[in-house]
DNA sequence: CTGAAAGCGCTTACAG
DNA sequence: CTGAAAGCGCTTACAG
């Protein structure tokens, strides 16, 4: 019961442990004869061998390991599937892929320490020093933000922010149904704050393009009687429509129109984002917007395996945007 | 730019790699010179030098890295707060949490040859075999269900279940609210098939204790029409309160009472599990009942502390299970 | 207080 | 077709 080594595998089955390596591997250029393949495996398998990964990593020089690091703040289940998206795609090029939850303010150098991945995938933004540390430490570093973009490159980051366009989809969704004031329910958690800076500033810039008053912000929180308030304040403003950051908080303003007696749609109509499952169960049914994720699964997985290769990160897809309209708006 | 290693520290600050080694790790028993030690961390620090976790986890023969198994269905939020509890717990020994989805059937084995953990944590059951290779290659295994169990310890497994704990709790606030007649909303998803049969089963241990007929099990997807038909199907058939398999199964039962006009709790009673951000703000808002994590989180924790310092695995806590009262039943 | 040396388990030129 | 040997980067007795 104690630890199995190659070594080990050579000795029980008489050949070297250049031979069990080129076996167990099935190595390119080796060529094993049938019956010591087979003495090997059997070997091995009797044995219940299984290679040590760090002497391999040492080895090679390098790692089968690629890092997806999450935000701290909550992720829906589209991130989730993202992330199985992109374990498939890698593991078609013999990659596994692990998630590490960014922990308030403690770096990835601590984690750096116990693995040492081939490439790191960030959904949350970057310790710039912490990418200069994995750079400096040979690790592919892949983002989803722009702040790792080669510089020189003119990014059209601003005109193409994905966050943007849902603010402008929303805004406008509000408007062609005929809403002449909106709001913007946003959220308290600081752990999004860019989040909603960017979709608000799409709000923003569509009430600008349509004539229309600068939205009123006002922050709703998850609990009943937030959504009451702001609802209130709303309605004695003369909003007729209101963006909401996400789907949660478009029912907390939805729970919100029902505390103060307030129609949804005609009254009042609501728009959120992410499409959660739960969307279409509200009352009544919530329009929302939607972002194809599988697409920036892809991409994802291209940046590693380019990463992988050597060349160059792609250049990143324009993120689709897409209205699901229901009866809330 | 290239690879900096401890050898590159030692050459820049005059000193052997021994003595790099005993600053940079803070050996106990080692004592350096503070002049030495500053110029070795200066060095280190200029030159950005990061350990090899391959070459560290080599020598030392063991990983500082904990491995989290997750399930391949959806896991909640409250999972992902679990998870951070016992990053935290483990980080105060060194220790980094990486988190990993089970992808349909890929085995365990995979991932073993790019990582070695020092211990591996399942919220998903295990497969056998994946158990043995991880117990041959060393490797602490942990798991929130019953088959690790050491055997010959008589599990009251049964008895202490907490999913069937859920359905009792379930059924009983059902019945103290009056309710003469339950129903049970499964889902149809096969990949919690073993919570629904534990739950389910605690409904109708509750019933019969209770002198009810056994719960009219429907299973209810997400999507609207699915709700409206389990509850004209429960109504033709007498039932009055509904036990859902989660918040979200109830969501939808709640969204199909709307569409079939039945009013709620008064013709129809519905429970929830979870307790979810929404379910707060569901309309009427939703009785469920939630079930103490951080207890859990702590709890796993002190298994993996315990199989860092060869100590058997400790008593698993009885988990608390508790109702959230609101008006949905 | 500091250094020379061994060895963790693997892979891969290189030689037969 | 197969094996002996070097070496990946680190830590840790051991000797000074």
């Amino acid at each position: 019961m104690t630890k199995v080594t190659s070594a080990d595998v050579a000795r029980a089955s008489g050949v070297s442990r250049t031979t069990v390596s080129y076996v167990l591997n099935s190595t390119p250029g080796a060529s094993v004869s049938d019956a010591t393949r087979r003495r090997v495996l059997d070997a091995a398998a009797r044995l219940g061998y299984a290679p040590s990964a760090a002497a391999r990593t040492l080895r090679r020089g390098r790692s089968d390991l690629v890092l997806c690091v999450l935000p701290d703040w909550p992720v829906g289940p589209a991130v989730e599937a993202m992330i199985d998206r992109l374990a498939d795609e890698l593991a078609e090029r013999g990659m596994s892929v692990l998630v590490h939850h960014v922990r308030g303010e403690r770096p990835l150098t601590d984690l750096l320490r116990a693995v040492t991945p081939h490439t790191v995938v960030g959904l949350a933004p970057f310790d710039p020093a912490d990418v200069r540390a994995m750079r400096q430490a040979g690790i592919g570093v892949v983002s989803t933000f722009d702040e790792v973009a080669d510089a020189g490159e003119p990014t059209d980051a601003a005109a193409d922010d994905p966050q943007r366009r849902i603010g402008l989809v929303q805004a406008e969704r509000l408007a062609a149904r005929g809403c002449r004031r909106l709001g913007y329910a946003a959220t308290p958690d600081p752990r999004v704050a860019a989040f909603v800076e960017g979709r608000l500033a799409g709000v923003r810039e569509a009430c600008a393009a349509l004539g229309l008053a600068a939205p009123l912000v006002v922050d709703v929180g998850l609990d009943g009687s937030s959504g009451a308030d702001a609802v209130r304040t709303w309605r004695s403003a003369g909003v007729d429509g209101v963006a909401a950051y996400n789907d949660e908080v478009a029912l907390a303003v939805l729970a919100g129109t029902r505390a103060a007696s307030v129609t949804v749609p005609d009254a009042l109509a609501v728009v959120g984002v992410d499409d959660i499952p739960v969307a279409s169960l509200a009352s009544p049914p919530l329009t929302t917007v939607w972002q194809s994720l599988d697409r920036q699964a892809a991409y994802l997985a291209e940046c590693v395996t380019a990463s992988l290769d050597g060349l160059p990160q792609p250049p990143r897809p324009r993120q689709e945007v897409e209205l699901v309209p229901r009866a809330s708006a």
